[in-house]
DNA sequence: CGCAATACCTTGATCTTCTAGGTATATTAT
DNA sequence: ATAATATACCTAGAAGATCAAGGTATTGCG
């Protein structure tokens, strides 16, 4: 990542996941919408993703499927179950929450910004 | 923390830096200010504190003074350096960096704001 | 033929947080 | 007075996530 490994931590399921919301993608895939999606500013390792795809499916939260390329090669596609969904929606969500408590905490407290 | 750890991993530093820009702190009062400011979001536990502080006073990006307390407890207070302004002002924009590029992929990509 | 790109995978190191302790003083409740 | 809680500091080891660096195999290109 060209961002801070620390910074990475804890979103790479969520960015996998929310990925696969706009269809079946494989790995190789992912890491170049990725990167594409975010100007770059994503550029996860191969040696990050590929764990963490094989851990969602063994939690059922993917199934996978193999297909065979026009060049001929095998790509192995992953697709959201509706379990892969809910947990989707419950990273965004905690998310949401990290991103805004961080917001406050930057600009001084929440009681900044006339809420207390 | 309430928020998953992963999630924390990475932001520690730049919350500890963010609340000694607006005065002088010691530790314990630095978690109940980060509590507080978030809206309880962040419960920074002792354990992943006072290694930041000690690792960050080794770089030379805070120092620390002993200060008696009215109640009569010693507290150790720390305070920020030049050069502790300086990582904080890395750190918030590699923050700004990495929220907005989650952002972006969330949203679908950069594209589906017209920017591409 | 050799090299780069595609496409998959795993092992071990590193970093950060948390758990779960420990020490000591001051306040409050019994 | 004594016990329990809150304050205030600290550390060691476990757990979780990413990354670096390797490996395998196929395809396309010069």
């Amino acid at each position: 990542m060209r961002i801070d490994k620390g910074l990475m931590a804890g979103s790479g399921t969520m960015l996998a996941l929310t990925l696969l919301e706009s269809g079946d993608m494989y790995g190789y895939q992912m890491i170049e919408e990725l990167a594409r999606r975010s100007n770059d500013v994503f550029q996860m390792q191969e040696g990050t993703l590929y764990p963490i795809l094989h851990t969602l499916e063994k939690g059922g939260y993917l199934s996978s499927y193999q297909r065979q390329a026009p060049t001929g090669r095998t790509r192995k596609y992953y697709k959201l179950t509706r379990k892969g969904r809910q947990l989707l929606a419950d990273k965004k969500s905690e998310w949401e929450r990290f991103r805004q408590g961080v917001s406050d905490v930057l600009s001084g407290g929440a009681e900044a910004l006339g809420l207390a």
